[in-house]
DNA sequence: CGACATTATATTGTTGACAATAAACTATTG
DNA sequence: CAATAGTTTATTGTCAACAATATAATGTCG
């Protein structure tokens, strides 16, 4: 648990714990406490609170004045929630991206299309997630909308703690999935947003279907 | 300059610095170092500190590790992007409280929009962008969403910071802008969600127009 | 004179101690 | 025994000093 003293200690404790709260070890609702953790990690509190106000950011925990810091919830109200506006938003994006990109990104995003299928032909459901998530965050900045970029990438640690909990009955249907990306992928070559936006939504859709019926109805 | 002792430093700290940067006169580049702050308010660093990553979440300032925190740019090409994503948020704030607003939600949009009139009527402008942010707010509770509740609260600065340079030509058409709450308003009492969110489209979209003709092309 | 290395200064990062507040506990009383 | 008031404890808020780093200034050499 030693931590290493010379680079932002901020940053590193915020990854740290986010990885936590995402794979549900930290669970919805528990407390984080300042002093414990700082004893824990080997730092003063200092650090450990602007770590927190980063989490805070990312939606991972809600910081009540003068009573600390909560895992947030990810009930199944709230996985709604998230995808309500993911399905509006990547649709933007990939409404842009077919708008905007260049020749290079092109290049990039057909790299990560290759990525993402080695991974789910040889079942590397782990490195699936990551493809996909490399995948987003080069048609994000295909898109060419850096605030749209980061809000996503705010978003994104909750979207993988949504996908967490349906993660181990996720073999199946890789494949299928495979193809959203495929498809996108073209229609964002060929310049056409409206097919591009179209088939994202439908991705999220199923992504959120898929969320929703591994989650338990509340947890609030 | 003085602050209140007692009440939670961070957020009177991180109000004051938004205030100044929405008018402008904590400038866009601008650096911010916190011990001359700190001194000037007569706190210490710490408050600060935490001031500082609020506005960072709210996208006021950037923060970049070892070398402080610089006010964001806001050229057009910014105010673009966000009204880009508005433009979304906003029409799905509005579907979603055509589909789920309750009698209560009705009662206090009406209210709101009869304050929108009176800013109006009489030409009171900042009486009136108050109001609309207001409307705005009760729309977002009635859609029952509260992550894009969360999301566009944490816009709002940017926003208000946006509309500011433009503040000041603004007496003339805001009785033709009325008319847009009134009929979403209206819609919303209908349920009739997409005539709703088709409404508030065009809103944002003007909206979008007007700030980006009173914005200087770059700046950063 | 210009490019590069070196030192000095300004600024952020981190820490441990103390203050203020909230939560938990205990005692008192009806 | 229940409810409340008072007391103790746990926890967050604030501060001032020190450490580490980046920026600016200075000096050196080609």
């Amino acid at each position: 648990m030693a931590f290493k003293a010379s680079n932002n200690l901020d940053e590193q404790i915020a990854e740290y714990l986010s990885a936590q709260i995402i794979r549900g070890e930290l669970e919805p609702g528990e407390r984080i406490l300042e002093a414990r953790l700082a004893q824990e990690l080997g730092v003063s509190r200092g650090p450990i609170r602007e770590a927190l106000r980063i989490l805070e950011r990312k939606r991972l925990v809600k910081l009540i004045p003068r009573r600390g810091a909560k895992v947030t919830e990810i009930s199944s109200e709230h996985i709604e929630w998230l995808y309500d506006i993911l399905y509006e938003l990547y649709a933007l994006v990939a409404r842009r991206a077919a708008e905007n990109r260049t020749q290079k990104d092109l290049a990039q995003i057909r790299h990560s299309v290759k990525k993402i299928e080695d991974c789910a032909a040889r079942g590397d459901i782990s490195g699936y997630y990551d493809a996909i998530f490399e995948y987003a965050s080069i048609g994000q900045r295909a898109a060419k909308n850096p605030l749209l970029d980061e809000m996503l990438k705010d978003l994104e640690p909750n979207t993988r703690r949504a996908q967490f909990a349906s993660l181990s009955r996720r073999t199946e249907d890789l494949r299928n999935n495979v193809s959203f990306f495929e498809r996108t992928a073209r229609y964002v070559e060929e310049k056409n947003g409206e097919m591009a936006s179209q088939m994202i939504r439908a991705y999220v859709q199923n992504e959120r279907k898929f969320a929703m019926n591994n989650t338990k109805p509340n947890s609030a």
